[in-house]
DNA sequence: TTCGTCATGTAATGGGTTACATGATTAC
DNA sequence: GTAATCATGTAACCCATTACATGACGAA
């Protein structure tokens, strides 16, 4: 999840750490937010697999006198062709890993690098997870409203609600995808 | 988390593994599910804590010929006094950890078990945690919205969107609290 | 000079999931 | 008799969090 988030962050542009949890607190904000404490082994991890490398040209800052050797600055990161390998896969994927609640968002969020065919099944897919889930509330409710108490209710009903606003939401990006089939616009596509 | 839920669930009623995790999805379905490798160990955990017991009383099937010794039936479970405190203890407890996205939705399940005070403490507290939220992502969409592309833009409003109607929701119930708190109106109150 | 925020990291822990294994009971 | 679903459980793993520790740098 965040290795795909991080590949994702920096096949726009190469970025350190800090400035990487920056950019995912701005983009999946309301997601999820990921904290050092997991950002940092995971680029560890990542170089050591050889998807990330340090980025070459950071001498910026330095250049004055505390510099030399022992330069403890930023720590620049950059995709290598690894991990743009890597990247590629991930976004390929098109199974539940892809259309589940925490994984969902992240995967969207880098829809613009991902195949046409593959953001239409990732839609679909995560339409009817949560078809079925909203089947599920609704006969819950039918069946057992009069014995639940008013918050169980309310929970519920605000549970249901969301399902139902993620679906139309979901139904009208599905709709925008297939017409695009044969006009592919693009109005604003970074780089 | 499960734990409260199992808690909260048995204080209904007494219940075994199978029903419990019927219960869990019926009632938290659209929030979180639960799996059995979570469910079973906890149940044990439970018991080892003192809070559950298996229920006395529970011999209604056998009767006939295959029990006598080796009954390997339904264990079914209810809780003890210590498991009345414990979950009274988890109820008065109006911390972020009642208020976060993975356990507000457990907490609020029991609200009618929870001291109104504390019910208004989590709602408000949830509210201005979706708050900040709500704010991070306007002035994200405010600075950023030009330099994005469709996908992001659209997770953007989209979770925007989510937040504002759950902000809305907890000020309804937040008032119907503050409302309540001269004449309680306990219209379907089960037990 | 002290406070905020930038910046990087580790250790311990938490709270769950998946996959597997087994067997009883019920419905067709 | 066989498939579904009820019912209980274990082992291995995953993916993250919290709390802690450290230190540089800029602004007041």
């Amino acid at each position: 999840m965040l290795e795909l988030a991080v590949l994702g962050l920096l096949s726009e542009s190469p970025l350190h750490g800090y400035e990487l949890r920056q950019r995912l607190k701005a983009t999946l904000g309301a997601f999820r937010a990921f904290s050092y404490g997991s950002l940092y082994p995971t680029l560890r991890r990542m170089r050591a697999s050889g998807w990330i490398a340090e980025h070459e040209g950071d001498a910026e800052v330095v250049a004055g006198a505390p510099a030399l050797t022992g330069r403890r600055g930023k720590v620049v990161y950059e995709l290598t062709a690894e991990g743009k390998e890597r990247l590629a896969e991930l976004l390929a994927e098109a199974g539940p890993s892809a259309w589940e609640d925490e994984s969902f968002g992240v995967h969207f969020a880098f829809f613009s690098q991902t195949a046409p065919e593959v953001r239409v099944r990732i839609l679909e897919g995560r339409r009817s997870r949560l078809e079925e889930r909203r089947e599920g509330a609704r006969s819950s409710l039918k069946r057992a409203s009069s014995r639940m108490d008013r918050y169980t209710l309310q929970l519920q009903e605000h549970g249901l609600e969301s399902v139902e606003r993620e679906v139309r939401w979901l139904t009208e990006l599905i709709e925008t995808e297939r017409s695009a089939g044969t006009t592919p616009p693009h109005p604003a596509d970074p780089q």
